[in-house]
DNA sequence: TGGTGATCATAT
DNA sequence: ATATGATCACCA
């Protein structure tokens, strides 16, 4: 068995190369991919995230848009404990804090990449050895009315704030399901923003996240 | 002990 | 610096 080197053709056959995969461990498709394994993730944090887009046929690089343009699907990989629960949250997208004019929540870029979602959980416990680490199934997922709305609130709450120059007072304590968090390299990475007086400030890069109680939902929907 | 704030690798 | 892929790790 090899990495596929085109897309996707469709759902269906996104949904078959996750199942060729399932129940394999990282090693086992880092070899036959032919990637070098990390010792761990601490140097490689990505190294996940980036194997499964290989054997899915991800579009490789770094594009502000989702992982399968031509389904419209955005891919997400979750590390999970031997309960199927969440051992981190989920990363979305940059947080923008020099807002577009007219940006709302249905033009959002997080509401853009969570539309539809192949979740793809992988065995994340620390003490399982990375090369051991197990793929589960794949499975589609689109935030049903209720996921919606409580995602749109949260936005809108959090947009609202860095609207009014108020980025420098959110906190990730903000948000049901979404939430906000430094997203950088390390702290002396600085980008524009401004305050409440409309003045041009530096603070961290901002990120979207979904809180693990929110897609420990999404996971606990999808295996029962 | 788990969530918040910080950080790591890589491509453009 | 911004974007992707995220997990690390400190401390309340």
């Amino acid at each position: 068995m090899r990495p596929p080197t085109t897309p996707p053709s469709s759902p269906v056959d996104l949904l078959d190369r996750c199942s060729a995969i399932a129940g394999l461990s990282l090693g086992e498709l880092a070899e036959l991919a032919e990637v070098a394994i990390p010792a761990n993730l601490q140097r490689h944090k990505g190294w996940p995230g980036m194997l499964i887009e290989k054997w899915l046929g991800a579009t490789a690089g770094s594009k502000p848009q989702q992982d399968f343009p031509e389904l419209g699907i955005e891919l997400k990989t979750i590390p999970i404990d031997g309960n199927f629960r969440p051992l981190e949250t989920t990363y979305v997208c940059f947080a923008p804090l020099l807002m577009q004019p007219g940006i709302t929540w249905q033009t959002s870029n997080v509401r853009n990449k969570l539309q539809q979602v192949l979740w793809l959980p992988v065995e994340g416990d620390r003490q399982i050895p990375l090369a051991q680490r197990r793929v589960a199934s794949g499975f589609f997922w689109q935030p049903d009315e209720q996921q919606n709305a409580i995602l749109q609130q949260d936005w809108e709450e959090l947009t609202e704030q860095i609207l009014m120059g108020q980025v420098e007072s959110i906190t990730s304590r903000q948000g049901i399901a979404l939430h906000i968090r430094p997203k950088a390299a390390n702290g002396k990475v600085l980008t524009d923003a401004l305050d409440a007086e409309g003045q041009r400030i530096k603070t961290r890069p901002r990120g979207f996240y979904l809180r693990k109680s929110f897609t420990e939902h999404i996971l606990f929907n999808a295996f029962s």
